[in-house]
DNA sequence: CGGGAACTACGAAAGGCTTCGTTGACACCT
DNA sequence: AGGTGTCAACGAAGCCTTTCGTAGTTCCCG
């Protein structure tokens, strides 16, 4: 039930996965609450409830209120949506996603040199 | 009706796009049979047909086959993307997003080099 | 002209996502 | 014990996506 890849989660598990990211394990209503989006408690409630069955999520059911957790790191989320986007629009090549993320500008020093270092290990390590 | 920006497209619209993007305007029977994937011929007209009241595309009807052509160039809808899930799920930082995407690998020396000029060129101009 | 091929248009069904009202359980307070 | 508040579960509705069968149109060929 819980094995094997997990689906591209939808906006609004998006939504609530970044709750649960950012603030770790967490009751319905807590997400509810730090979502102020215009959506119902039941709304919230129903949507956990399936991604519990797709397997997104885990729940501790000990309590009277269940604890959601985040089933995968946000990284690996992270990885899944952007190989999905690369095979899907950027004929496979991360590095024509890198370009078209990075034209939109607004990125600080402190990022450029990360990535300049990034490039940097690549380079190393296609040489050898 | 155009006016206004156009929905993120679905996989099935993407897929179709790629096509008009890849070979230029074409009618339903050329993208039905360029895109070898299981679905009817009506499948792939409906979904175009749809794909024209949404604005995702453009057709001309002075032929008896109508030709369709993607309303937007392939930039500005991989931009578009890109920008969405920079903010859905990077943070709104595009360099996040370039990061997770080059640790996949497979990138060529070609790509790599476009990319450190890419980075030059960013640097220069935060310094100005 | 008659028939078949190549089209578009229409409508409906199935499945997924999102929404929420309602119900029933449980817990605490008085 | 009764009332109030908090919670999960259920089910249904509305909407969108994807799928395709069917019907109608137009064109061409014999």
């Amino acid at each position: 039930m819980s094995r094997g890849k997990l689906p591209r989660p939808t906006d609004a598990e998006l939504a609530i996965l970044r709750v649960l990211w950012d603030r770790g394990a967490r009751t319905v209503r807590e997400v509810h609450e730090t979502l102020r989006d215009g959506s119902g408690y039941t709304t919230v409630l129903k949507t956990m409830q399936i991604m519990t069955e797709k397997g997104l999520v885990t729940r501790d059911e000990s309590q009277r209120a269940h604890v959601y957790s985040a089933r995968l790191p946000r990284e690996s989320t992270q990885q899944q949506l952007v190989t999905d986007l690369v095979d899907r629009v950027f004929g496979g090549s991360p590095a024509r996603l890198a370009l078209q993320a990075l034209s939109t500008k607004k990125t600080s020093p402190e990022e450029l040199a990360e990535l300049r270092q990034l490039l940097d290990s690549l380079e190393k390590e296609s040489e050898s």
